[in-house]
DNA sequence: CAGTGGTCTAGACCACCGA
DNA sequence: CGGTGGTCTAGACCACTGG
């Protein structure tokens, strides 16, 4: 078999070139959006090398989304490109210090509330339902820089009270304490409210980045955050290569 | 071999059940972040399958972001939790029409302007050449919903002007005029300039939602654009399920 | 050194699609 | 029906890690 260049011990995994090779046809558009991509009993003629290893390579090219594969049909080159912008579910506490910062917390609120019609839907509790609540506020080098209003369903962190949240953030109690099937989030515009505008030291007519964010955690919904970002000062950010 | 369940034909593939497995392990909190995967070896033995699917099940946890490998090292349930938001780098044009709704174009500007020191820089270009600039607005139902502030490498699309936007839309002209290398992106909240709150038909109290991406084709920089998205009504989301 | 994961092969059977 | 991709096997060699 014609195995490819095998002078060099192995400079990129076979794979690894197939799917360099498929990128550059379509990178250099000899190969366009919505055309077909040869076949893997093409490309195992092409390359020499086994269809394990052409499937490999193109099944990674599809969950990337750089192309379609239809069974029975065929592979075509994707319409749509994606970018895949990985935001990690981190705690704001390591995230602070990895800038080599301070971060530091102040409990503003800790208690436990009966859950109202929205509270209760988001929980799938009945109305009424003691659901716990915390509202936080963290500093970075001593400037706000998030509020931190959470809710949290008793049947997944009934401790959550207790919890020391000078040492450990509530995102952390929560991973540790319930962990984590399912998440959703929604990212926001908005006009902080009074209260969140003094807390955070801006004007209320500032904009701020306003994350929302959903866990599930085995039978329960564990948590609902809103997160507050003071104005202009933070971004959501996200790269993608081909 | 004692196999999987093979009564029925196969209710389920036999990595996705390696993976069910592994995930559920996590979930209920009896593998906790930073424990060990027991090794593929041990997987093999444990489920009666070949290596290659065990393989495969682990290297997409791997890839998912629920464990972490190390080669000759082992494997680990992975410390930070993933939320992978999966932004397409879509034409608004088909965003509006799969909503239902009707999509229409007006170009406010399109000339071309001398890069100043920023444009320069952004593009990799001398300052005072020649840079592409259009600014549309695009509406969903006769409501304006996006201002898109675009300026174009001449070196990518030379015939940028050329083109027709009431028929094609800047982002699709270019997808397929400059075929994607690369493209980054930031999210924002903003408060929008005079003239873009006049054009949203908002105040300029109200805040907005911007992304700005820049987009690479081959050896070029391709396209600079700023996406204003008016007030609250706008959100980025995503999902994410372990 | 033994154990781990990373890669690869040369077959195989199947489900699905389009003609 | 032939061609496609989806899955799987039972081996193999390698690079890397740890003790």
């Amino acid at each position: 078999m014609p195995a490819l260049s095998k002078l060099k011990p192995t400079p990129l995994p076979a794979y690894e070139q197939v799917k360099a090779f498929v990128k550059a046809q379509i990178t250099l558009g000899h190969w366009r959006p919505g055309n077909p991509v040869p076949s893997e009993a093409a490309l195992q003629q092409q390359f020499g090398v086994s269809r394990m290893t052409i499937n490999r390579a193109v099944k990674e090219l599809a969950v990337e989304g750089v192309v379609t594969r239809v069974q029975g049909s065929g592979t075509v080159v994707a319409q749509l490109h994606r970018i895949s912008s990985t935001l990690a579910l981190r705690d704001i506490h390591e995230e602070v210090l990895e800038r080599g910062h301070a971060h530091t917390v102040r409990v503003m609120q800790l208690d436990t509330v009966r859950a109202d019609k929205a509270l209760a839907s988001t929980f799938k509790l009945r109305v009424g339902a003691p659901v716990f609540h915390s509202l936080l506020l963290h500093f970075e080098n001593g400037v706000a820089i998030q509020v931190e209003d959470r809710y949290v369903n008793p049947a997944s962190a009934p401790d959550y009270l207790g919890a020391d949240f000078d040492t450990v953030t509530p995102t952390r109690y929560l991973l540790e304490h319930a962990p984590l099937t399912e998440a959703s989030y929604s990212i926001e515009a908005c006009l902080p409210s009074a209260q969140e505008a003094k807390f955070l030291g801006i004007a209320r007519s500032e904009p701020c980045l306003v994350m929302t964010r959903c866990t599930v955690s085995g039978p329960h919904v564990a948590s609902w955050v809103r997160l507050v970002y003071p104005g202009m000062r933070y971004s959501f950010g996200g790269k993608f290569q081909l």
